[in-house]
DNA sequence: ACCAATTGGTCAAGGACGCTTGACTACTTC
DNA sequence: GAAGTAGTCAAGCGTCCTTGACCAATTGGT
């Protein structure tokens, strides 16, 4: 019995996680989005463009602060608008108040395209609510906007972002 | 208004999309989780050891196993083993039912370091009951375990898994 | 009005990570 | 003994991101 008490600590321990069912969850969910999106719209789309999407506003969003919003390096972020832009879903409109400055935006296909792959997330949410019924879906929006909501401004959760490193 | 259509249009998506919230909420706890192991562990831990070690059961697990378990190559399984090895976490001993064959299990340490990991789950969790209460918590993992127990053997839902390709 | 410092964006090179394919040895199965 | 399976060695690729260097436009102090 001595060699079951670890195994029944870890079994306790695992019981309680529901960290690994949210990180299993949205790597199997996002897998299969990503894949139907790409069939759907034939284009090479990738994990890293549909985190940059959402980020672009209709108007047209700055490269910088795209990058900011992302996190990462603006040339980060330029490599995946170029991408974007080749597949013909963004372009980049000079800024009129400011001539350095260019304005990402959709294209006329880029805002097709967007609006199919929120197509393909709605769809999929509803495969999930006809397979585990619509009640634990809600309990599941509710709960994962209370969580973001908090973690995005809250300074005890301190953010992970790439920020810029001090040079010494 | 006509150009308000397609704004109305996008933000009606946008409403439902529980799988961005679910996408996002995933990747910043699993970047905090991360970054808390491998502080505390004073090792170099990366995401995808993460993914290996609930796999390995306690008697042991094969290779081929866990390569299988994890919808990889077993080379490449090999190399995850290899470092968590060489951080003193796993050991590989003698299957003694197939003189091919050897068992990856814990070490030790690597024991320690699974509860050590699994507390930070755990701990993280706590602050989440903290900041949205025990409620959505718990709606939270039944929502997520039904999902997954749904999709895990679900043939509508066909496994993405990279599945050994067929040499033609 | 001027020039230094800052800011928006690009070009180029490359590194870390998480995998892959291919070839091979040792053992097992039939 | 032929065929298949467990594991390893070696090389390399796609993805996502970085650092460094640079140009053009803007801002701000004098």
């Amino acid at each position: 019995m001595g060699s079951s008490t670890f195994r029944d600590k870890l079994e306790a321990e695992k019981a309680k996680n529901t960290l690994q069912l949210l990180f299993r969850a949205a790597r199997l969910l996002n897998e299969r989005a990503i894949e139907r999106a790409r069939v759907r719209s034939g284009k090479p789309i990738r994990t890293a463009h549909t985190l940059v999407l959402p980020h672009i506003a209709l108007e047209g969003t700055r490269l910088t602060d795209l990058a900011a919003r992302l996190g990462v390096t603006k040339q980060a972020a330029g490599q995946l608008v170029d991408e974007l832009e080749a597949m013909g879903l963004l372009e980049r409109v000079p800024d009129p108040e400011d001539k350095r400055a260019k304005l990402v935006r959709f294209s006329r296909r880029g805002q097709q395209g967007l609006m199919e792959g929120l197509a393909v997330l709605t769809e999929l949410e509803t495969e999930l609510r006809d397979i585990v019924g619509d009640t634990k879906v809600q309990n599941l929006h509710d709960a994962l906007a209370t969580i973001l909501a908090a973690m995005d401004g809250d300074l005890a959760f301190p953010s992970a972002k790439p920020v810029k490193k001090k040079r010494r």
